[in-house]
DNA sequence: TTTCTCCATGTTATAACATAACATGTTCCT
DNA sequence: AGGAACATGTTATGTTATAACATGGAGAAA
């Protein structure tokens, strides 16, 4: 299977990085996504995904819709459900359950069940791969219960705001 | 530290068991907890307590406000919520968010951040202790990020419903 | 090119979950 | 008995999410 999306490594994003071209990055991944599924990329799609890519903190529906409405799109709340829920099922978007919030997704095109690192200081949110958090979840259980679905979210300090916390 | 109220192992709230010690053993917990620590245990916060242990499945706010309800106590949302916030405060029910619902909890009085198995067909929940779940997650992010809470809810089949399932 | 179908978006209404703020009542300490 | 701390009650409202149905628009097939 091809990747077209190379994997944010989770650090990256909580440190600088070029997130002029992790953005562009992404996006031509949607792009060609959409293409390749024949799948409609239209500009209430497109828009949604670039809130969400913008700064790698997620959004609430509702601070989507808000930013819906400032730029004349229609702002009621089934408008952004669907879209999000749209994403979801396309591999490109998270719902992180403690936030009641979604964010841009950093391995988009399998299905997983991903972990996340939020920094409660930043706020910025990363991505712990299957390898390393389902995985091992799974080892725990073995014959006792058959995971199929995982919610794994870790809240805490990012290495970026480690040291500011000290203050 | 002393545990009063042995954890319940993760399968054995999938298998049957002998429920009524379990549940006798789990309110004595409380009794003692209340007793020891001079915090009141009132008919509220028993009932409700109750109400959780049941059956190993979590329970809605709004559904312990109706169950409160047809007991005669107030039940208004305020109600169920503090109750609520006193025993995730004292360490004997966790919040679900996955089911934005709550159960009581398998290995109260030490603070920790459990991880949940949720059995999407019985709907019973079990716990899996830190040392099993959080531990290894803890792990996999060494200096990356500081955890200091954890989210962690897998949903799927307990061995009980793995047979029902493959019907 | 029209008509049909599929899908996206729009709209209205309401459900489900949660908290703020303040009032009243109870316990228990001194 | 007085007062502080805590528990419960009440009203109102905030926040998140979905159901159900209406409209519009793009592309395929006749």
């Amino acid at each position: 299977m091809k990747k077209k999306f190379r994997a944010q490594h989770s650090s990256k994003i909580f440190k600088k990085h070029d997130h002029n071209a992790c953005f562009k990055n992404a996006i031509r991944a949607i792009e060609n996504h959409c293409l390749e599924n024949k799948i409609q990329l239209t500009p209430l799609r497109r828009k949604v995904f670039e809130f969400l890519l913008r700064d790698h903190r997620p959004l609430g529906a509702y601070q989507i819709l808000d930013l819906l409405r400032k730029e004349g799109f229609s702002s009621t709340p089934p408008i952004a459900y669907r879209v999000l829920d749209f994403w979801i099922a396309e591999g490109f978007v998270h719902r992180i359950k403690k936030l009641n919030a979604f964010v841009a997704c950093a391995e988009p095109g399998i299905e997983h069940s991903p972990a996340f690192m939020i920094c409660r200081k930043c706020k910025k949110v990363a991505e712990l791969d299957e390898k390393e958090s389902k995985v091992n979840l799974k080892k725990t259980s073995p014959k006792e219960f058959v995971v199929e679905e995982a919610v794994i979210e870790l809240i805490g300090l990012c290495k970026s705001c480690i040291p500011l916390e000290a203050a």
